[in-house]
DNA sequence: ATTTCATGACTGACCGTCGGTCAAATATAA
DNA sequence: TTATATTTGACCGACGGTCAGTCATGAAAT
C-alpha cells in the first residue's frame, strides 16, 4: 500500500547533474525542458515533478557549477601567504583566462543574465550567500594584516569596497569585448595598496 | 511612380517612443511584439520592417531612455563644485532612490540582462560608449583636482577604478534585496577620498 | 484632368517552438 | 489484487517571426 518513495531533493541532484555540461554546450537561455528530459533520461512531466518551472532546473545546474568554483577557489588559496597576492587571488575569477576558469566565468555571466531579468527569491538569496562567501573571507584576511601591522586600520572597513570593485571589473569584463581586465585591475590595486601598506 | 518613402531610422524612433512607457509597466523580457505593434498602431509584420528581431525593437526603447539619463546628469552636475561632491554625483545613478531615478536605473538591470544574455554587437557597442562617456568625464575632473593641488598624483590613474568600484556597486544593489548601497559607498569613497587627497 | 501602374508600406493569418499541464498508464509495496 | 506514488508524452496556449497579398502614393502617359 505504498509504492517506491523517491528523496526528492536527492533527485533533483541528480537530474541537474546529468546535464552539467549541456551549460557549456549552448547559450545556457536556449536550453529547453524536452532537450533536459531527454538528456536526463526522464518525460517532460517528470521534470516537472521535481522543479518549479525552467529557471528552477538553470538554478540547480548553476548550483553545480558555483560549488564546484567555491571548492577550486579554497584550494587553490591555501598556500599563498604574501597579503598583497593573496587579495590577487580574490580577482583570479575575473584574471584568469583560462579554459577551465573562463568556463565558471561564462557560467556566471549567464547566471547573472537570468538574476538581472526576474525577481526570483531563491536566486537572490544564492546570490547573496555566494557574495558572502568570498565577503567573509577577504574581511579575516585583511583584519589579518592590520592586527599584523601590514595595513592601515582604515583598511577594514575597505575590504567590501575591494569586493565591490571586483564586482565591477567582473561587469565589465562580461560587457566589454576590449575591456583591459588585467591592467584595470593591477593598476587600481597596487596603487590602492601603496595608500594602505604601511611601509617598513 | 513613387509611394511615399520613411526614414526608416526616424521611424524606429517613432515606435519606440510611442513604447516609452511600456518598459516600466511590466519588465521589459515580457514585452510581446503584439503588443508593441498594438501600442504603435501598426500591424506586428511592420514591426518587423523597422525591427530586426525583438532584442533590437528592446535596445532602441532603452536607447531613449538612457539617453534622457545622460541629459539630466549632465543638466544635475553642472552646479557642483566641490570635487568629493563631484564624485560623489557620478554615484547618483546607484544612491538615488527617487522613483525617477529608479525608472533608470531599473531600465539599466533590464537592459544588462539582455547584454550578458546575448551577443549581440551593437549593444555591447552601445554599452561602451555609456561607459565612456562617464569615463571621460570623470578622468577629467579628477585631472582638474590633481593639478589644482587638492589631490595626490596618483589620483589620476585610480579614476577609472572608481567608476569600476561604481559598476560593482549598481550590480550588487541590483542582485542583493537588502545591500545598503549608501553605506557601502560612503564608507568606501570617503576613506578613499581621505587617502588620496592632500591636507592642507 | 484623368487614368494607369510601379513600388514601397503595411497587414494579419499562419508556422514552428517552447514552457507548462494533465489524464491515463505504470510500477510497487502491502 | 489493490491502492497510490510516480511517470509519461500528447496536448495547450502564447510567443517570435514570416510571407503572400493588399493598400496608398504619385510620376508618367493619355
Amino acid at each position: 500500500m505504498a509504492p517506491k518513495i523517491v528523496d526528492r531533493a536527492q533527485r533533483r541532484k541528480e537530474i541537474a547533474t546529468s546535464c552539467y555540461e549541456l551549460v557549456h554546450d549552448n547559450n545556457i537561455r536556449k536550453l529547453t525542458v524536452s532537450q533536459v528530459a531527454k538528456t536526463a533520461g526522464i518525460g517532460k512531466g517528470t521534470v516537472y515533478e521535481y522543479f518549479e518551472n525552467k529557471e528552477d532546473i538553470v538554478f540547480e545546474i548553476i548550483n553545480l557549477h558555483i560549488a564546484d568554483y567555491h571548492n577550486e577557489f579554497l584550494e587553490s588559496i591555501k598556500d599563498v601567504k604574501d597579503t598583497r597576492a593573496k587579495v590577487f587571488h580574490f580577482f583570479k575569477f575575473v584574471l584568469d583566462d583560462s579554459p577551465e576558469n573562463l568556463k565558471h566565468f561564462n557560467g556566471y555571466r549567464e547566471y547573472l543574465s537570468i538574476v538581472l531579468a526576474e525577481e526570483n527569491e531563491a536566486m537572490t538569496k544564492f546570490n547573496v550567500d555566494c557574495h558572502s562567501f568570498f565577503s567573509v573571507q577577504l574581511q579575516q584576511m585583511i583584519d589579518e594584516a592590520v592586527a599584523k601591522g601590514e595595513l592601515i586600520p582604515e583598511a577594514s572597513v575597505m575590504s567590501e569596497g575591494l569586493l565591490i570593485f571586483e564586482k565591477g571589473l567582473g561587469l565589465l569584463k562580461m560587457t566589454q569585448k576590449d575591456f583591459d581586465t588585467k591592467k584595470e585591475c593591477e593598476v587600481f590595486v597596487n596603487n590602492f595598496f601603496d595608500l594602505i601598506e604601511i611601509k617598513k
